[in-house]
DNA sequence: CTGAAAGCGCTAACAA
DNA sequence: TTGTTAGCGCTTTCAG
């Protein structure tokens, strides 16, 4: 006899399978509730009655009486940079694959999240991962009040990072990277180093620009020159137009992202004529894919990126167990050597 | 008086509303339902009370009952190209400020988007937007009995795309734009021309290299060289290579999107070392923004991203109260020509 | 272990 | 125009 799919009713509901079944209402519930009890025979009935009749519990009546909707709200800022496509589409792999829906919204400008945030937080989310997102304080209270915890991603809170408070976040070791860079460009004897910042607010750009400035003071350099390209393309090169129209133009960028860095070089390249690599480095951050492509082969600090979705998705678990057990965590990363900056001077 | 917001209760209801405003519930809930009857002033004093005790209406139960969820589910394939990931970031904005939430999934391969569809159709969304996704007959039958329109971005159902089915799709107009680039290369003077195809499923790929192939037939020309490169860089720069190592290699290199193109010009001139643009022609479709700068400048069909994406939100909006409205709409693009094509002969 | 019953927060007839 | 009433589909005490 074969078992197959009968003619379901439109949408199927708990009653339509206890019927079928005969047993209770709380019976088929308890049989898609893991933790529950329910006699091992009882359920294996119900699955087999519910899966022949087409039944899967509807999330929303189960988030409305939960108070929890196994949704997390993601909310993305530019996604120009590649390195957070990347990390969208490990993080939505990963969450799909612990069961958990992903919702999710622009936040294009700074703080431009405000409106539709109240809207997602209503649908009792189980938590809020920001990607390339500042957080306003405004934002912050109005997830404390919906007891919905946040996870910010490649930023912190404050820029120093202080002790996890009541957001976590998940963030690349910004200054061993830089000082990294700085090391290797100082390593090729360059002698007038230069930074293109990305925006001011970013606590990313600021650990990056303080790990770049620090480690130069300390090997007794003078503080690198300085321009801001906000972390986009077009700015960038204007950024690097500035740089390089100077009177003690200089021969090493440092770009706190690599898509700054991809402009430094198409500026550095065709507007200038220089050949990147042996008249000037340029190097950036992230370790996007295009970073490896031959026309460009950027140096760059590589951030690990299905590393730090790993720990979001867990952390995002743990959260929807034990909202405040917050995390502060750094994930190392390391550099990737290519073409656009001199090698070090081999000691004799 | 000052007008604080009072320490609510963690949850604001309804109830809570209509106690304080000294109406019924249903008087509340109507206050928030545009079309329905109820007085100014009534109103007004609800959507104040509301407004003060921080109410806001809970969109699961709202969905529960009304069967339909306000959200918009969004199934995306690989994002590495960045048409797509231009696109839902438009999608996304566009979606939001029609007041429409978005559920990511993604569906990575072909048809993989199995599992997790049918969770996400529980959630009683909307409509389903796939880009970049070919649609399996599974997916296509579990949507009609969930009653969920589907709309197809960037491909049609058949290849061939006839009358509207039951699916609604939004593509560029493909032939034309492929006859455009033909045109143009034939411009050029070239003689042996080559076809680097995307993925075979895809009927993007099929209207593209129809276009392409027909147009050169109807000018007397011979069938181009075929290579496949799967929409993705690595497998479009061996394509390439082993186009470049033919006898006879080919002078003009049509790619079927802009990533294989890239990686057509990286191959074509840092492993051959050929001048893209006078030894070799290459082209590509889509436009992306990285087409545009200046180490690449690629000649190009533009696709209309901004308008595609108002029509799939217009035809979402449709669908939703005639659910089988179902279009299927071209939308016209242009042709960008830049530095990697040699430009036409002008007639003496 | 199991069933009955009481809601989660809201909407939509149905009367008034 | 308004309030009353009955659920949407599910979970979860509470008895048994």
């Amino acid at each position: 006899m074969i078992t197959e799919r009968e003619p379901a009713p439109p949408t199927v509901t708990v009653h339509d399978v206890a019927r079928a079944a005969g047993v209770s209402q709380s019976a088929v519930s308890r049989a898609f509730t893991p933790g529950s009890s329910l006699s091992a025979d009882k359920r294996e009935l119900i699955i087999a009655t519910a899966d022949r009749l087409g039944y899967r519990p509807n999330p929303l009546a189960r988030s409305l009486i939960r108070g929890r909707s196994n949704i997390i709200g993601v909310g993305v800022g530019n996604l120009a940079n590649p390195f957070f496509v990347q990390t969208l589409q490990l993080l939505c792999d990963r969450l799909e694959k612990a069961n958990l829906r992903v919702m999710l919204f622009s936040a294009a400008s700074e703080g431009g999240a405000e409106p539709s945030i109240a809207e997602i937080l209503q649908y009792r989310i189980d938590a809020l991962v920001l990607l390339s997102v500042g957080l306003t304080s405004r934002l912050t209270e109005e997830c404390r009040r919906a007891k919905v915890p946040i996870v910010l991603y490649n930023r912190t809170t404050s820029p120093l990072a202080g002790a996890p408070q009541d957001v976590s976040c998940v963030v690349g070791d910004n200054r061993t990277g830089a000082r990294a860079i700085a090391a290797h460009l100082l390593g090729g004897q360059h002698k007038r180093l230069a930074f293109i910042a990305g925006t001011a607010e970013s606590s990313t750009n600021a650990q990056r620009e303080a790990g770049f400035t620090d480690y130069l003071a300390e090997q007794g350099f003078a503080p690198p020159l300085r321009e801001s390209g906000h972390f986009n393309f077009e700015d960038a090169m204007a950024a690097t137009r500035r740089l390089l129209l100077r009177p003690d133009r200089p021969d090493a960028i440092f770009c706190a992202n690599d898509t700054m860095a991809l402009a430094a070089i198409t500026v550095a390249r065709h507007e200038f004529g220089l050949d990147v690599g042996r008249e000037i480095s340029i190097a950036g951050y992230d370790d996007v894919p295009m970073a490896a492509w031959p026309c460009f082969a950027l140096t760059s600090y590589s951030q690990p990126a299905a590393q730090m979705v790993s720990e979001v998705v867990r952390l995002v678990q743990a959260l929807r167990t034990v909202p405040d057990a917050h995390e502060a965590l750094v994930c190392p990363g390391n550099l990737v050597v290519r073409g656009t900056t001199r090698p070090p001077r081999v000691a004799p």
